[in-house]
DNA sequence: TTAAGTGCAAACGCTTTGCAGTTCA
DNA sequence: TGAACTGCAAAGCGTTTGCACTTAA
């Protein structure tokens, strides 16, 4: 058992669950993978370990590892699939190109200063923050120079 | 012929398109609300004007006006109906409380300073930023008083 | 007059659910 | 052993699409 596998388990057990086949295959796709993958990107990384594993599966244990504040939910645009990502405790935000369309994962104290921005100015207290910005990134800016 | 409906006019013939019946109603609905509507929210109101304005219309509707700029589409949540609203000429973020389930519309320099930071500090040239805070509203974190 | 736009109904993609069978603790 | 969990298939929801009909310009 992998030491991330172990993680699972104790909060799992935590909060009164079993740690399972399907959960464990699910869980170690998500955290050994550096980005955003929909449900059925992370079924068809499950079912390459273990073919039985099934779509549905994959939603209840995401709906679950969610809850449990474990992974996390991003919605990168309308009518888009959800993408689900490990949830990192520093907060972060999603840089989209719409030149190459990846999508970068962005840490700083941006998300922390608007939390602050907002509790000071407007009595609003933030439990989480969901920032996506669209645009060029560095690079395709240079390429397509001639762009905004 | 009301005023923003001339507005509605000039901006769709510039672009070639018509203007007809079941768009003016969209229109009227879109830029007469405060909020952001659901599109079956819009085709409920629509048809309270005229009832054989079809839902697959008030979509159509919605996406021309959406690629003309002159409504916004947003995502207040995973597994939530697209929302859409007036695309007012300064950025906007929202604030969802998850206590009382209002969205407030917020206007600030927030979203220029999210800007001008990923410009300068990553070279990200943004041309669009979708900000979503979920928390607690002041009303709420008063009544509220023992919750984070 | 005729290309653009519409209503209708069917299909779509993502996600959830009911249920009977399976499995972890 | 028994409640939690799973696979399966069907249904759900928001949204899009093909097509014949209608309408704005």
């Amino acid at each position: 058992m992998t030491e991330s596998t172990r993680e699972l388990r104790s909060a799992l057990v935590e909060a009164g669950h079993r740690l399972t086949g399907p959960r464990i295959a699910v869980w170690e796709v998500v955290a050994g993978s550096e980005s955003h993958l929909t449900a059925e990107e992370i079924a068809e990384a499950v079912r390459s370990a273990d073919p039985t594993v099934n779509l549905s599966s994959v939603y209840r244990s995401l709906a679950l590892f969610t809850d449990l504040g474990l992974v996390r939910e991003s919605n990168l645009g309308a009518n888009e699939a959800t993408h689900w990502e490990l949830a990192h405790p520093d907060e972060q935000f999603h840089l989209k190109c719409k030149a190459c369309g990846r999508v970068e994962h962005h840490t700083g104290d941006l998300v922390t200063q608007i939390e602050s921005h907002l509790s000071d100015h407007h009595g609003f207290k933030a439990s989480r923050v969901e920032l996506l910005v669209t645009g060029m990134c560095a690079e395709c800016s240079q390429s397509h120079s001639s762009n905004t």
